[in-house]
DNA sequence: TATGAATGAGGTTTCATTCAT
DNA sequence: AATGAATGAAACCTCATTCAT
């Protein structure tokens, strides 16, 4: 968005004024999200928490489950944008594919928010799978699935690979050792779960 | 409506005889609790299903969650009978240590409601860690410490073994090997996740 | 003394047995829909007129349609009632479809919230079409397609009249009789109406 | 559905000469009171229809009320400029009062925001007979009112005439005959209407 | 002239809970 | 033991209107 951009030039130091409702409201949600579920959530807290008024949730996120996906578009955009940087030095299927994985385990552990809205909040909404945010969160996805892809064209991966099953696999297997520690509020350690979830599966992916 | 239904009922002789409301209050909610999350679900819903007058939950349990409370405590009761049933033929530590396991595991996969319950709605409440309900579920947890000492007082665990800290990563274990499939619905495999946490387990107990 | 007839109509703090939350509710409704449109009365206007809580509404009418229906309902039932008794003991198709013309005038003039619910308010719902109260209101369009078969078959009608047609050119008559003295709460006489609208439609019906 | 609405207005072209906001948001109004009602239609869908800032209807208007007075008060600057031009040629007071009538019925017909405006929405509003547009619609009461004075003295109707009354039994006939045909949107015929009107109203007006 | 941001008051509706009998 | 009636608090959401720029 443009937005950002301009924000960034824009004079902050002189008015308290400045950071627009829209942005207060998605960080009050983030910061509530930490706390309590969403839908133990309510507009009139979230308003209060970011000092804005209630019906501007309603103006820029068009109702309360729109702020969610917002919020979570958001997240996902970043931390998408992060893994593109980090994968620009990696070679090779396998470490690119273990790059991938491993950001989604620092990404879940660093950002319980995230995680959470992914995970848990974000299943019981019917519209969700056809939502633009959905789109969004296929994404991470199809990095995966393209990783394999180059793999197998590579021979780094069994020429017979059904690469598309490959990556249920693996995006299952994030989510199975993801979640115990969300919900149980334990560590998920990157690098930990990465190696062996990368061994698992490569045990049987490789050639 | 059903109000007819609930006519049928109230016609009836000042003899009592039936079913009293109270079970079919707990039988409702078990029934609800299949379908969507205990915060979702309403007092009215539930005294509909039971064909009980909503203020019966408050005669008989209190409040709403004293509800919960209570059914669990009944999922408890039985499933702890059960497996001190089971546990009867049962010699040595190891042997006993896994019937205890594969019970955790083939209750919460036949009866989804009392693992989510026990996973996941009771956590939420402030005062569940004080309630007597936790007190039923620490028999649990005591049944575990009670046959590790058992090992380690006949020589099949080590001598030097923590036994509180190995109880907490068993049942981290399973916690951790159930999640998933409740939360995705997926197959919970008793025989299978057990031997699986007695592998990982035995390897860093049995000397 | 006894007690005075005054603490009948007054609200009675001590001992219950007032009429019901739900007739209230009806009530108020009807006495405000006398001043102003249905959609700028609030719900908590008619809780608070009704001395009732604001919840009742939507127990015992679903919401605030639901209310309104119940009310036309109320209306339909007691003036179709009437239009039965009425004509017990009338001869004659000419004579009966004069009464029932009569007595539409008659109850919009003596019922202006009946009026308006039927002649307004009403239409700008989707669901009456389908709903059980314009199931009742078409009763009233039934009794006039009986008696204008009635007539055919005794004679004194056209043998070849479209009932159906000559159904719907009366009533329609009627709201055009009764709108504009319903709108500008002027007088909406019975008779007159009655005797103009019978005339100008016999003098196309009878052979 | 006002997507319609919308569309009207589509990109033009850059060009400098356009409708200023405020004719823009007049035209706005005009186009959504032909699908609702004035209370149901919401500034902000104003705003939008007419692609100008919400604030701009506060600006040129003064309030929502304010708009309608506006909107009104060109419709009636319109047609009444209209009527004074047919009516150049037209002698005796028989036929310009036909040609006054006449022009209701057509005015009506053709427009039928116009209608509904004056009709019903401008009803509700308290201070309406106070206002500057309530003073413009009484100018073609003063028509009518004028035209029988002429016949009165030139003898073309009773010299006993009440003409204000017969001014009122006019305009009454007028919205009686208008008022069906525009809430169940019917046709309303201006020849034979007008027609209608004035022989009924002749009659007991000629000497 | 025009705008984007913000707001307060109020809308309908839901729900856990209590009370009188 | 059981019920129907009632309730208060709060939920999500809408809208006409104002303000700063």
């Amino acid at each position: 968005m443009p937005k950002n951009a301009q924000d960034i030039f824009k004079k902050q130091p002189p008015k308290r004024s400045n950071p627009p409702a829209k942005k207060r409201i998605a960080a009050a949600l983030k910061i509530l999200l930490e706390e309590k579920d969403f839908n133990s959530i309510t507009t009139a807290e979230i308003a209060k928490a970011a000092r804005a008024n209630e019906a501007l949730i309603y103006r820029y996120f068009g109702d309360k489950r729109g702020l969610l996906h917002g919020v979570l578009a958001e997240y996902l955009e970043e931390s998408q944008d992060r893994i593109r940087k980090d994968l620009k030095g990696v070679k090779g299927a396998k470490n690119r594919l273990r790059k991938i994985v491993w950001h989604a385990f620092y990404t879940y552990n660093g950002n319980r928010t995230h995680a959470k809205i992914v995970l848990i909040e974000v299943r019981n909404f019917n519209g969700y799978y056809k939502s633009d945010t959905y789109q969004l969160a296929r994404n991470y996805s199809k990095m995966v699935l393209d990783v394999l892809r180059e793999g197998v064209e590579s021979g780094e991966f069994r020429q017979d690979l059904d690469t598309k099953l490959a990556r249920n696999v693996i995006l299952g297997g994030i989510e199975h050792l993801t979640l115990p520690g969300l919900i149980f509020d334990r560590e998920i350690p990157p690098d930990e779960y990465a190696d062996f979830l990368m061994e698992m599966v490569l045990s049987g992916i490789t050639p």
